[in-house]
DNA sequence: GTAATATTAAAACAAACGTTTAAAATATCC
DNA sequence: GGATATTTTAAACGTTTGTTTTAATATTAC
């Protein structure tokens, strides 16, 4: 068996990339389930057999891809956090800037380009809900630590909040993040264009605003 | 062909019953494509063509599946919805009471029973982020009424706010609730046991909080 | 340029899928 | 209880899936 992650190449790096652009695409719309190599392949201008000497199998292929994905959005969360721990000279943060830092860096994906803005925002929101035991697996790896780091952040700033408060609003909020950005689409068909989809900058904005709402009305003893 | 739905037998019946219930759990936790007929009827102790016999397809199977579980519930919403305006003699309902109305009903189907309480979180969650198109179709059949309905309520809570609020606020509370159900069995895992999945009461309490709070922060002028 | 390697391409594999058909078994009705 | 309709069963259909194999084609190194 061949090495599945060739470094050395140049020209086929552009093959690489292109499945999995693909990938994200179609997983993004139709799950783990719901992709098949023969698309990705096909979408790509490629064959089949290349996306296994790439990556070996599908799920290989879909987790380099989610790793790709995750990675730079996770390393802009814990940008923001120290960012605002820096600027606050030792004091708690508030749990709006808390919040924000989780927020935000998505919402930055998002606007980066029309691919990613149809794209990562239901990229993001499936991670949360395939069934896939390696997705769990990955998930578990990726956001345990970072979710460690917030809850910290979470009880320097409500130090007399109990434990499990805290775990339960940061998991509504993280869930409103992720059901409002699995649900993006449907919002222009559900107020019947009353709503534009594409106002990134709003939504990140709304969402930051009720999260923050929603978890300080749930802890017993608000700080701020 | 024969008729797809015979209300007459009465044997039959279970077997029908038996495959549904089925349907349920295996679609609630691998989605449309995740599910295969062939698993189905053997965990219903049945034949393969059987399932064929009363539904047709698999997607009708799986359609009439979704009716069965999500009717009741758009039911009791509508119940308690009328319930408090009747009460509320004639005076516009609180933020808080109409998103009670739209929670509460889940977290009475959740509390059920033992099985409902492992497969009605994740099987309506599923219905949002399932691509599948008469997944969708269904979807703005049975809740674009409803969402009417609740819209209205909620006009006449905040006669100043902007169409556009309301909807977002809407939007975003649906999805907070909807990504809490989805990702409910991940809390336990998330907070090292420190949360109890199974506090049903607790939860839908927490969401309600959490819902009414943000949507309160996220439209300009809060009438409460 | 030639040998070695890395990459693509085409074809075939077994397994699993949704669906159909035809016959056996069961229940219902008079 | 026999005729009829309803339900269950078993077997097969054609497709599609992930994966492997084998050969052809680019690319790189000397």
């Amino acid at each position: 068996m061949q090495d599945s992650n060739p470094t050395f190449s140049s020209k086929s790096e552009k093959t690489r990339n292109r499945l999995l652009k693909t990938t994200e695409s179609i997983f993004a719309t139709r799950g783990f389930g719901g992709l098949t190599l023969r698309e990705v392949a096909q979408k790509s201008q490629t064959n089949l057999a290349s996306a296994y000497y790439h990556f070996g199998s599908k799920e290989a292929m879909v987790l380099e891809m989610l790793q790709a994905r995750v990675k730079p959005i996770n390393r802009r969360r814990m940008h923001y956090l120290e960012k605002a721990r820096a600027q606050s000279a030792g004091k708690p943060l508030n749990t709006k800037d808390i919040l924000r830092a989780l927020i935000l860096p998505i919402g930055e994906e998002i606007a980066k380009s029309t691919h990613t803005r149809q794209t990562l925002a239901q990229l993001v929101a499936r991670t949360f809900t395939e069934p896939a035991k390696f997705i769990q697996t990955m998930h578990r790896k990726f956001f345990g630590e970072l979710c460690e780091k917030f809850m910290d952040e979470l009880r320097r700033t409500h130090p007399k909040v109990e434990e499990k408060d805290l775990y339960w609003n940061l998991h509504l909020s993280i869930s409103s993040m992720l059901g409002a950005l699995a649900q993006h689409r449907r919002l222009k068909d559900f107020s019947k264009g009353t709503c534009d989809e594409d106002d990134t900058q709003d939504m990140i904005e709304r969402l930051i605003t009720f999260a923050t709402h929603g978890f300080e009305a749930g802890i017993s003893q608000p700080s701020v």
